[in-house]
DNA sequence: TTATAAACATACATGGATGTATGTAAATAC
DNA sequence: GTATTTACATACATCCATGTATGTTTATAA
C-alpha cells in the first residue's frame, strides 16, 4: 500500500496543506516542524518532500488555497452591475470580505497565520511581496469604482476618488489587522458592519 | 577585565538591545540566535543570560525602549491645549507619529520587527496582547478628543464621536501596516501627509 | 505483461541552538 | 583590607530539525 492513485495522492497533498494550516496556526510557521505537520496529516516527512520543496512552498500553497477564492468572491461584488450606486458595490465587497473572515474558520486561520504567525525574512521576504500585491490591486480597483461613483454624482462633492480610495484602503487594512492581531478577544467583531457602513456613509453625496 | 562598573554593565545591556534590533530585523525574531546577537553586541551569550532571562524578555526590552517615548510624544500633541480645534490635535498627533516613523530608523526597525518579523505564539502570545494595548488606548484617547470636537462644534454635523474615532483608529492602523509590510518600496510614504489631511478634512465641520 | 516511474516510508548524516554549570577577575560593600 | 558579589566568559550536556539517500510497493503506460 505504498503507491496511491493520482486521486489519492492529490488528497494526501490536500491533507498536508490542511495539517500545515493547523500546525502553523498553533506553533507559528517558524516553529512548525515538518515532522509534526506530516504526523498531523497522517503521513511521514517522505510524503511532504514528495509534494513540496520546502516549508515556504507549502506556505504558499496553503495561502493560495484560500486567497484565490476570496479575491474572486469579493471582486464579484465590487464589479457587479447589480448596484446602481458604485459605492454600494464597494460597501458590499468590503462587508462580504469581513463576513467571510468572521464565518469561515479556515480563512480566518490563514489570515491570522499570515498576519501574526509568520516572519517575513529570507525565503519569506518574497512571500511578503506576494501578500502585498492583492492589497495594491485592491487600491487600484476601488479607485476605479470611486471614479465611477464620482461620474455618477453619488460621491460626496469635493472628494477626490484616489484620495478617497486610499482612505478606504487603509481603513480596510487596519480593520483586518486590528481584528486578527491586536484586538482578538474584544468585541470588535460585532462593530465591523457598523464601522463599514459609517465609513462609506461619510463619502456618499447627500 | 571581567567585572565592569554598574555604568558599563548598563551600557552592555543597551548594546545587547541594539544588537538584538539589528539581528531581529535581519533574521526575524525566531531565527535570531542568541549567539549571533551576543556576537553583534561584542559579548558572549554569558552576558546575555546575565541581563535577560530569555529571548522574549529581550524582545520586550527592545520594544519598551522605543515605545514609551513614542507614545509620550504623540500624546503630547494629542492633549496639547495649543490647538483651538481638537481635530487639529488629532491630526498633529497622527502626523507626528508617521513623521517619526519615517525619520527615525530605530523606531521604524522596531515596528517592522513587531509587524512582520515576529511570530506571536507561545511566550510571544502575551507579547501580542501588550502590543495591542496601546492600540486600544489610542482608540479611547481619540474618542475623547472627538467628543471635545463635537462639543466645540468643529466636528462635522451628524458624526458620532465613537464611530468617527473607530474609523480613524482603523485608518491609522492600516496605514502603519501598509507602510511597513505590504507596500514597502512603493512611494506610499510620500502620500502619507496628504492621506492624513484628507482623512481629517472629511470630518471637519464646514 | 512487463517496464517504468509514482508515491510514499525509512534510515542516516549533519549541524546548530538552548540552557545550565562552572570559572574568574575586578568592583564594591563593610 | 578583606569578603563578597557582580558581570561576565567558557565549557558542557542535550536535543531536535532539516535534507538527502535509499528502499518498497503498486499504479500505469507501452
Amino acid at each position: 500500500m505504498v503507491r496511491k492513485t493520482k486521486e489519492e495522492a492529490g488528497q494526501t497533498r490536500q491533507d498536508i496543506i490542511e495539517a500545515a494550516r493547523k500546525v502553523f496556526h498553533e506553533c507559528g510557521v517558524g516553529r512548525s516542524t515538518l515532522e509534526r505537520i506530516a504526523k498531523t496529516a497522517g503521513v511521514t516527512r517522505g510524503a511532504f518532500y514528495w509534494h513540496f520543496k520546502d516549508k515556504a512552498e507549502l506556505f504558499l500553497a496553503m495561502r493560495e488555497d484560500v486567497f484565490a477564492p476570496m479575491i474572486e468572491r469579493t471582486d464579484s461584488f465590487l464589479f457587479s452591475d447589480a448596484y446602481a450606486n458604485p459605492l454600494d458595490a464597494i460597501e458590499a465587497s468590503v462587508s462580504e470580505f469581513f463576513r467571510v473572515l468572521e464565518d469561515c474558520a479556515v480563512v480566518r486561520e490563514v489570515f491570522e497565520i499570515m498576519i501574526s504567525r509568520c516572519e517575513y525574512v529570507d525565503e519569506f521576504a518574497s512571500v511578503q511581496e506576494e501578500v502585498g500585491r492583492p492589497a495594491q490591486s485592491f487600491l487600484a480597483k476601488i479607485e476605479r469604482v470611486y471614479q465611477q461613483a464620482a461620474a455618477k454624482g453619488t460621491l460626496r462633492a469635493g472628494l477626490d476618488p484616489l484620495a478617497t480610495a486610499r482612505d478606504t484602503w487603509a481603513f480596510t487594512s487596519g480593520l483586518l489587522h486590528l481584528l486578527l492581531s491586536c484586538q482578538k478577544g474584544t468585541d470588535l467583531g460585532l462593530q465591523v458592519p457598523a464601522m463599514i457602513a459609517a465609513h462609506m456613509a461619510l463619502r456618499r453625496a447627500d
